[in-house]
DNA sequence: CCGTAAATGTCGTCG
DNA sequence: CGACGACGTTTACGG
């Protein structure tokens, strides 16, 4: 990893045009070749970068101590053209490869425990399977209640509008296949809004608030007594 | 900005729960009090971070030379726990306020040049106006086809099923209205998926498929011969 | 590699 | 402050 504080310009040529005035900033140059631009605020977002793969040219026309321009060019043609008139920090650090993150608590996950656990959703409830296929993409949870009639299921961490309505084109879809016909449905979630509530039961969708560490508490052999 | 070379695990725990084992990383501790803990890869996410507004307390237990620990915490109560074993680098840099970023757009001027040649979507379309007002919303554009009849388009650089809801939405209510029903929806963008596809079908919605590069060549005036 | 959905999305704008 | 939509979204996952 490269870190350089530079006073420098910034253009962007490639999805869009965009440009930085010559200012002080961090350049993040990384081990695989990505580079970065970063003002003083701002975590999470550079001014400006190139994602890997790419490369990136150097050229220095007035010698070491003298501005100087980068080019980063990407497989796709997109151009980050950097001008330096002065560079006040430049370091290299090997930092070797990182082990990597570990989530939890994502919505894959409440997928996996509440289909171990369906009859969280009622006595007598079937899973027939996970990310169930239709044509407009994957229904999170389809299973069977215990009159045997179809429900789908579609989970989501914090439970809003655009999920009730991704559920009811699901709905929608599914009710027109004979075998399944009637579908009904069920929007579970750690945290549902009002707006969300409001449109589901307009629509016959019935609302469940899951508790994550409950479905993990029976799920997990750690927390077990006996 | 603050740029620290450590050998340092982390622990997130917020909006989920996320662990990184101990391992050499860049942490940048930027102007505005923000964390953010890069890995030697990937140039636009950092590995783990916290967004301002928060602050950190840093606490060296056995002296400077030794490790120590930063927790950063927001108003909402999420923290970051940085547990550092071993620093390699410490700089400090003032690098003042950033002049910002000037993009040169993207879908704003996909409407404007398909508003002028609003005969791409076929012969005899005459534009309505841009930016029609509803109720829930300006409609990209609406405009009358050969026979006289209303359309409305939505317009995006990509078309996924978001964009069909949204230009449903506008045709429901724009169809109440007697003065203009019946009114007929035209998603127009770049590149269509083909789920947007087959729902904007399944609504008796058209797709339109638009050429960037052509729509801009017929209306800027450096390509000109003549 | 393409298509689809999730994201600690983030970041504007507008009510 | 909350909802909505755009983003050079990026990133992960499944066919």
């Amino acid at each position: 990893m490269r870190l350089v504080i530079a006073r420098c310009s910034v253009d962007y040529v490639g999805r869009l045009t965009a440009h930085l005035p010559m200012a002080l900033r961090l350049l993040l140059v990384k081990a695989d070749g990505s580079v970065s631009v970063h003002a003083d605020d701002r975590a999470y977002k550079p001014l400006n970068w190139m994602s890997p793969p790419c490369s990136t040219r150097e050229t220095y026309p007035d010698g070491a101590g003298g501005g100087g321009h980068w080019t980063v060019t990407n497989k796709a043609g997109e151009q980050l053209l950097i001008t330096i008139e002065e560079i006040l920090h430049d370091s290299r650090h090997d930092l070797g490869v990182d082990p990597g993150l570990r989530k939890d608590g994502v919505e894959a996950h409440l997928q996996e425990l509440l289909a171990e656990q369906i009859g969280t959703l009622g006595d007598g409830y079937r899973l027939v399977r996970r990310e169930y296929p239709t044509a407009i993409g994957p229904v999170d949870i389809l299973c069977r209640d215990a009159a045997g009639l179809t429900v789908a299921v579609e989970i989501k961490r914090r439970g809003e509008i655009d999920g009730v309505e991704q559920l009811t084109r699901y709905l929608e879809l599914l009710n027109r296949d004979p075998l399944l016909t009637p579908v009904r449905g069920v929007f579970a979630a750690q945290a549902i809004t009002p707006q969300a509530r409001v449109l589901a039961a307009d629509r016959g969708i019935s609302c469940v608030t899951l508790d994550y560490d409950a479905l993990r508490g029976v799920d997990d052999p750690s927390s077990r007594l006996f």
